[in-house]
DNA sequence: ATTATTGGTTCAAATAATGAACCAGTGGAA
DNA sequence: TTCCACTGGTTCATTATTTGAACCAATAAT
């Protein structure tokens, strides 16, 4: 692995819930040397992409990456487009809908709206990395991306995050089969206890999984006549994206889904 | 040089203007090697840094970037922050407000809005990088920021805009001296023909200038009392959202503008 | 006062980056 | 078709950078 490549790495470490990372703490997350982890942060530094906090001197992301999110969105208006129909789907069914983009360990949420007027909620945090074998969203784009990222994904070592996370590579890449032939993927409290979540992906120019719209709803709320409904919005929705971003539907893809539309 | 901070300087070459870049663009405007070029491109892409347009085969910046501006974001919530104060603004002067970050090249400005109902309008591009020498936001920034990076920007060389962009060494140090001493920044028709403006600093925790807020204005409708309207304005909304920011006025800086207020 | 822990630096050894020359595919032009 | 020019991409000996164990300095905890 490149040296470029392994100083991007330490960007992923930062979230929402961990946004500043000190020397030592980046020790003990990457086992890296710390003379080499000091030189990659004060390269990233100098570059704009991290900043020091003066006091703690922990670091975290610069105002880089601010500039290059604006030419990204100028140039690839995924988030603004993205966002008309999270909306939608939000207001119809009234339960939390989010959009996520790949990243290298998992989804990403770019969007997310809580159309809910409920007690009980779903918790979503955005900027949190979705991990691809554990979510809706993870496995509904596994099963309509290219294999290689399957293969990548299914040889790290899969994390259990409740009773029910899949571990077995064998099971998942059945599950990513039925998840093709069905159209949608679903998960079972896979991620998080009480909690379900539905998923469809949208696709590229070329008919590869760009993305995905999901819904996540309190396993509590779901019934399979509501499981019908949700499953034509995002249908509806994802169909609707494609053609605004320029993407191509797979046409064994676009036959299972018109399929489930006229039920 | 660090050849992270290499690779990483190639990300400035994209902007709205040039979204897309393919590798021998990439070689005529850097004149590094084409084999260099290829695998640093490589490695950002590999990091979700950039993407390749299939057919083109030209980079374009990926999805990573998204992510780690919505992290930072919530880190250090700035842009939300600066945009209340430029709403103000705009609604009082009707002109157009921007507030703006500095990168290695120049100010990068991360929020705008016209609160005009004029005929003439000043056309404004966020995610276009503000040369530091030709605008008012840029020398505000430099007056107030450390000494190094203006050394760092007048030892490059200076290239002119329109008639009056100054771009003689000596002429701008003078000029940040009087900027430092009114406590505000102004160029008349020093990037764009037919367009002054006006700037001031907002400053972080250590009292260094972080960033500026400016109004651009067309020269027709510059007069001095409308100038001394938008400078109070300025400096009361820098004052407030240094305040959010955890930012320090300086003390000469502060009472600088304090007398400005009183008069 | 002593120790542990923080961030940061040094320099010989190990490794990765470099770039000139090369290959391959595409799109004209003769 | 054949030829040429122009893409993007690859190779490999040479060169320069990265690496990391040991070290230093400053601060916080005992």
């Amino acid at each position: 692995m490149s040296t470029i490549e392994k100083a991007l790495m330490l960007l992923e470490h930062f979230s929402r819930e961990r946004p500043e990372i000190g020397l030592t703490e980046f020790k003990t997350r990457t086992s890296i040397d710390k003379g080499t982890l000091h030189r990659h942060l004060t390269a990233l530094k100098n570059s704009g992409f991290l900043e020091q906090n003066y006091l703690t001197r922990a670091y975290r992301l610069g105002p880089a990456v601010i500039r290059l999110a604006a030419v990204r969105e100028n140039t690839v208006p995924i988030v603004k487009t993205v966002q008309y129909y999270v909306d939608r789907i939000a207001d119809n069914i009234h339960e939390l809908v989010h959009a996520a983009l790949p990243q290298k360990n998992g989804m990403s949420a770019i969007y997310a709206k809580d159309g809910g007027y409920h007690g009980v909620r779903v918790n979503f945090d955005e900027a949190e990395i979705l991990p691809f074998h554990a979510t809706s969203s993870g496995l509904a784009l596994l099963a309509f991306h290219d294999d290689t990222l399957v293969a990548n994904v299914l040889s790290k070592k899969l994390v259990s995050f409740t009773d029910s996370t899949p571990t077995d590579a064998a099971d998942i890449k059945a599950n990513l089969e039925t998840i093709r032939t069905h159209g949608f993927a679903f998960t079972d409290q896979s991620y998080e206890d009480e909690v379900g979540s539905v998923a469809v992906p949208f696709f590229g120019v070329k008919g590869d999984a760009i993305g995905t719209l999901a819904i996540a709803i309190p396993v509590s709320r779901i019934n399979k006549s509501f499981h019908e409904i949700i499953i034509k919005q995002l249908i509806v929705a994802s169909t609707e994206l494609c053609r605004d971003l320029g993407g191509q539907i797979p046409t064994n893809v676009a036959t299972i889904w018109a399929a489930k539309l006229e039920v």
